[in-house]
DNA sequence: TGACTACTGACAGTTAATGTCAGTAGTGTT
DNA sequence: AACACTACTGACATTAACTGTCAGTAGTCA
């Protein structure tokens, strides 16, 4: 990684977080020693970044810093086409539809040039044979997780028993070439998963639940994490495990 | 002088000037030699710098270049997340960090009242574990595509044949859990795709080729949809068939 | 007090940047 | 068609910058 690339980096963890940041916790996102994050911030406050550092406490960026104007590099560009693609061809009509309105709105701000480099790019998402076809409503799904509804439906299990549930539908989990849908299961008292393939009579209740800690997505998401942790964690990214 | 200052220092010397400006006075402003301007210019292109070099004039650079912010709604944030989240997910490392500070520069730009939204995500992307491995290099790939390189290779067919190929790479697609890399073939004189965990002795050639129209990914991906019409087809979306 | 943190200096090994030179190719002028 | 001017690329040796390690000082907080 370049160095002018960390700098930048470091500039985002700190615009991202509420709380001070330690260089610790930089050395290791950034995978460099702690005596180069000392550096590399020195450099930025010498150009000028108001990054304030407390002893025992991190560093605090004051936001309203105003970033250097800046662009997609080719292979910045390349990736969110890639990702668009992938959302178009693993999700439902209508998500697909909005991914690719986003996409429309960030080429509506590329200047010429860097239209032209979207011609070069080289990779691209086709909707894979090995797709597994759910019959519940994505979109329906993903608002009643939204809007924090108790939902019912029919689950096949994997020993093909048929049951009833009900729970707190949390997140949807794109697990290739399945889905799962990740809930609070009120009557086990415990987190569980269901593949969107085996689901059936999916019901929006009226009910709606209260958020409580124990019983959220973050406790969700944490849980999983310390459960596998040969899974590839990456926290910095909303929409990845 | 720092390097990081430098390439500050043209941007700002390009957008002063309302004529184009050449390296030769480039390089006598800023003091380094003619090689070390066109290293940085380079440099700053590379990072998403729009800036034009014309032999015989010199550099122009586009001066309402910067990313503005952009209002996108819930779901267009969730679906470029997820995309992200994918991205990082099937590809390889070097890839997924620029999904990821693409991500970061989206993110920048999120006016405050659309930053909490980014909390209310439900979709994410797991890695699979139905993922099948492959050895070559993805960046190798890429960039041998990029640079229109030659590219040789074993490949061990789906009867378990091994053959020695040589062909004009022109894409890789994911047709999850799989990537394909698509490609020219000299020596059949037709389009071949190539299963990229079945490829082994993966060598970037020195030859370049010529663009040639009935060689091009155009062409490829023309024939394919002629071929496959039950692909669901998206001229729009560049990351996606 | 002790744990945690920012910060600094020195030194060696490694990596990146730089200048020099030699060449290719596009542009505009004469 | 010839010419001057320019962007651009590659190779190579030299130099400068970066990096990690270690060892230390001092501020903050519970």
């Amino acid at each position: 990684m370049r160095k002018a690339d960390r700098l930048n980096d470091i500039v985002h963890h700190l615009r991202r977080m509420h709380q001070a940041v330690t260089a610790q916790t930089l050395a290791e996102t950034l995978e460099v020693s702690l005596r180069t994050i000392y550096r590399d911030i020195q450099d930025l406050v010498d150009s000028g970044v108001p990054i304030l550092g407390e002893a025992g406490v991190g560093y605090v960026i004051d936001k309203k810093y105003h970033l250097p104007p800046i662009m997609f590099d080719t292979d910045e560009l390349e990736a969110i086409a890639l990702g668009i693609g992938m959302v178009s061809n693993w999700t439902d009509e209508k998500f697909a539809e909005k991914a690719q309105s986003a996409y429309r709105k960030i080429q509506a701000t590329l200047p010429a040039q860097l239209i032209n480099e979207l011609h070069q790019i080289s990779t691209f998402s086709a909707p894979s044979h090995y797709k597994i076809p759910w019959e519940v409503n994505f979109t329906d799904v993903r608002e009643c997780i939204r809007r924090k509804h108790l939902v019912s439906f029919t689950y096949l299990d994997l020993n093909d028993q048929q049951t009833q549930r009900v729970i707190r539908p949390l997140a949807l989990i794109s697990f290739s070439p399945i889905w799962l849908l990740a809930g609070w299961c009120d009557l086990r008292g415990a987190f569980r998963n269901f593949r969107l393939d085996r689901i059936s009579e999916f019901t929006k209740l009226d009910t709606r639940y209260k958020d409580e800690k124990d019983r959220s997505l973050a406790t969700y998401l944490k849980r999983v994490k310390e459960e596998d942790a040969s899974i590839n964690v990456n926290s910095d990214c909303s929409g990845s495990f």
